[in-house]
DNA sequence: GCGTACCTATAAGGTAGATTAAGAAAAAGG
DNA sequence: CCTTTTTCTTAATCTACCTTATAGGTACGC
């Protein structure tokens, strides 16, 4: 029980955790004490243009999206976040500024967050985690930049064969629209990509 | 001096480091101690595809472009880093596997960097770095979120405008050819562009 | 100061991918 | 279960951007 009083099913980020390293039970004591648990509906969102971003978001259960709508008011989806993904704007996060971005479930789902204040604290608190969310954010960072270089040096076939390698969970997931958006095509033209690699 | 005995110059760094916090003298020394300098003439390579990028750089003078060559020979520059920029392959960084990326100098440069093997050693000694890098980190990757972003949902010509708006000094200072080569464009195309803005 | 390598501009023809429209299939929701 | 909404497909037309080629301009290295 957490101080809301509330069950809440913590077990999957602690066991993602300790994949990292191995977690003392004081430490997993605070974890319990500073995330909450929070269901989100499909279509519902955890994140819309204009709020602050305060708070970190670790996925137990269910499927999210993150996107920019531009001045034209066409959708661009810059990542998913399932089981035991991160997701937020860390832009807005760490500035404190009004974000760009919408975060939508694609899924009934569950998550589990942490405010920001929470998390600067465990930090201070336990450096453990410092470096911890220092080694998420360089893997996120390394993951960012493939997918620059492959954006500026691949078709969008090889693309979209990436990452159906990447993601072989998603193809049956998350539906084409939704991946010709992060894939930065139409819907119309990832469905000929599509025929034309069923064809051979 | 620190322990190869010859001087360096590590002012830049220090004074970048303290935009961020102040330093202690005793951090200031461990910085000097164990940051080295190194001259880089022109189109000499800091990294090769192959190489396991064993340094973190810091530019103090100069200019380079981390670059992936793909399978048909053509390079794309992932990053250009100028003074006061770092730059490096951050995957294999802290993987230590091969670098997929080559980082060539584009002037006549000097840098200063430090060993994998140190920076860990100084996070543990000084946690305040590893705090400091975090948000270098998160930095990083909120840039390469907004032009990943920029790749999937702008035109060439708005990327070229934004790429002027952010780094109106790299105008007189990169050719065409690496500007087009970030961009994701042709240099040909990239001519046609400016053509097109320098009409009306 | 000179030669040579590289950089920029321009143009013609070609391809990847966008747009629009319209129908069929599937899924959501009540 | 039926209705409504969303998703997927196909095809025609259109545009952004690529390829290849040619030529003049610029700056680096000696």
């Amino acid at each position: 029980m957490n101080s809301s009083g509330s069950d809440i099913n913590i077990k999957p980020l602690l066991d993602y955790f300790e994949k990292y390293l191995p977690l003392e039970e004081e430490e997993k004591g605070v974890l319990e004490e500073l995330f909450h648990e929070k269901r989100v509906r499909r279509r519902q969102y955890l994140l819309q243009e204009g709020d602050v971003c305060t708070h970190n978001t670790f996925v137990v259960e269910g499927c999210f999206r993150m996107f920019l709508v531009d001045e034209k008011g066409k959708e661009h989806n810059l990542q998913f976040a399932v089981e035991n993904w991160w997701i937020g704007d860390i832009g807005s996060f760490h500035s404190e500024e009004p974000s760009r971005l919408y975060i939508e479930a694609l899924e009934h789902s569950v998550v589990i967050q942490i405010k920001k204040e929470d998390q600067l604290r465990l930090f201070v608190d336990f450096p453990k985690f410092n470096r911890i969310f220092r080694v998420f954010t360089e893997n996120a960072l390394v993951s960012a930049q493939r997918r620059i270089l492959q954006n500026i040096s691949s078709t969008a076939e090889e693309r979209y064969l990436d990452f159906l390698k990447r993601h072989p969970d998603f193809f049956n997931r998350i539906s084409n629209v939704q991946i010709a958006s992060y894939l930065g095509v139409t819907p119309e033209f990832l469905s000929t990509i599509r025929k034309r690699l069923a064809k051979p």
